[in-house]
DNA sequence: CGAACGGTTCGGACGTGGCCGAAACATGAG
DNA sequence: CTCATGTTTCGGCCACGTCCGAACCGTTCG
């Protein structure tokens, strides 16, 4: 079977540490240029031209000139979905005592930041386990939906659930999609969902995404928001979780 | 951030065509031993210990003892989704007028196989086409849903809907997973619905697995059940799909 | 127009990792 | 016990692929 050989192909390309440093910097969904990619490889640019190269080939990446850069990105949701889904193999296997360091970058990853497409981290696990608890989206390990009263609180942030089914033939109920959070190991919002919200907190500026990581930063007008609209305090998910010993 | 290596380190293991091939052959969710692996990967018995000792130590790989065999599962769903998920990048990539060559064991994995957990191929498509038609379930790119009519339908076949819930917190609609058929390049019915349909086929004799490959053969009574349940003329799907022009 | 910058191509060095032959263990069978 | 089978370890060979230096295109400035 020639898939096999596909498949491997496919899983080698992200495989190399330098590759995979590129892939995880697109993780936010927007394009880099070559030179950048190069510096999150941490490789030199004939090196990471390589790897861009291949990478655009197999169609993992999507190319872009403009003017005398190339912009990258990823080729498609699927291949972030691939990655999220190696993430999550890689979250939740047995981890040899292994204490990961938390440098103060890292820190602000876990508070917030962006999946691709949509939003991760301390903060969308929290905006997630409020609309479960407000009962508006139910959540399996499969999937979930949004209930009749999530359709109506999402109306009311100017938010219209119908328009987010991407097939044709638009269903009755509006579904989402649960991803996994490497950092906190809760599920939070993906899918149609979680993109309608991200792009909203961005819109009506609730957060800012930064400037070279995937972190994002809570406005002013956010913390309000986030208060009023889901009951969380942005500031209380700061403090460092302790283990449980 | 030590996450890339990891990540890399994860992909990297997948991405050997060997472990890939070996990966693959454990996808219809049973345990294989040393020996047949290796066949599998195409490698001799000691190449393949080093791969599958590689691919235990890392999670990927449940090994069990079992006399002088060893058998090899996988070592969780994750690692089932992940690699779903890779071939699904490779099934949307644009193939470059590879028509891939079909043999007579294609054909019989083409029309029905399992998946892990779940079943995929022609037959598996034609039933969510038959429940997606009889509205039974809602299906969307990032989830689905049974309706009430579904579960009572369910129901009828002696399945327990409500009973497929894995976490705790029962949810009131049973939610399911659309898995992207590489074959078929459409969705079919995967997570708890998929897997209980699975169980249910095999428990009531509607099919048999095969000893060696993914493929399933539909029995006679499963041929009639089928057809009674869905509507689905079983015969009908053997004759090959003619690429439209 | 020429300098500067971003990106790519080429060539050669280097190292990691896959592979098998041979041999050692372990387990079960005769 | 002895032999056969399944699995693992060791050693050495080989090749692929990554990496960078240097040089080469193309665009955008001053």
């Amino acid at each position: 079977m020639t898939s096999t050989a596909a498949f491997a192909e496919i899983a080698a390309l992200a495989g190399d540490p330098s590759r995979a440093a590129m892939l995880q910097a697109l993780m936010d969904g927007r394009a880099l240029t070559a030179s950048e990619l190069a510096r999150m490889g941490g490789v030199t640019p004939q090196t990471a031209s390589g790897h861009l190269a291949r990478l655009s080939q197999a169609g993992l990446l999507a190319p872009e000139r403009q003017g005398r850069h190339r912009y990258f990105r990823l080729a498609s949701p699927a291949v972030a979905g691939m990655m999220e889904s190696i993430m999550q193999v890689v979250a939740d296997r047995p981890e040899p005592s292994r204490r990961l360091r938390v440098g103060p970058r890292d820190l602000a990853m876990r508070q917030a930041r962006t999946c691709y497409d949509h939003l991760a981290g301390r903060l969308a696990v929290a905006v997630t386990d409020a609309l479960v608890a407000g009962d508006h989206v139910e959540l399996d390990q499969d999937g979930g939906v949004v209930t009749e009263s999530g359709a109506a609180f999402f109306a009311r942030m100017g938010l219209d659930p119908l328009a987010w089914s991407r097939r044709g033939r638009r269903s009755a109920r509006v579904i989402c999609r649960p991803c996994l959070d490497w950092s906190e190991r809760r599920p939070h919002l993906a899918g149609a969902l979680g993109t309608a919200l991200c792009h909203h907190y961005i819109a009506q500026s609730w957060i800012r995404r930064s400037r070279e990581t995937r972190a994002v930063v809570v406005t002013e007008r956010g913390r309000r928001l986030f208060k009023a609209t889901f009951g969380i305090e942005v500031a209380a998910l700061d403090e460092e979780r302790r283990p449980t010993p």
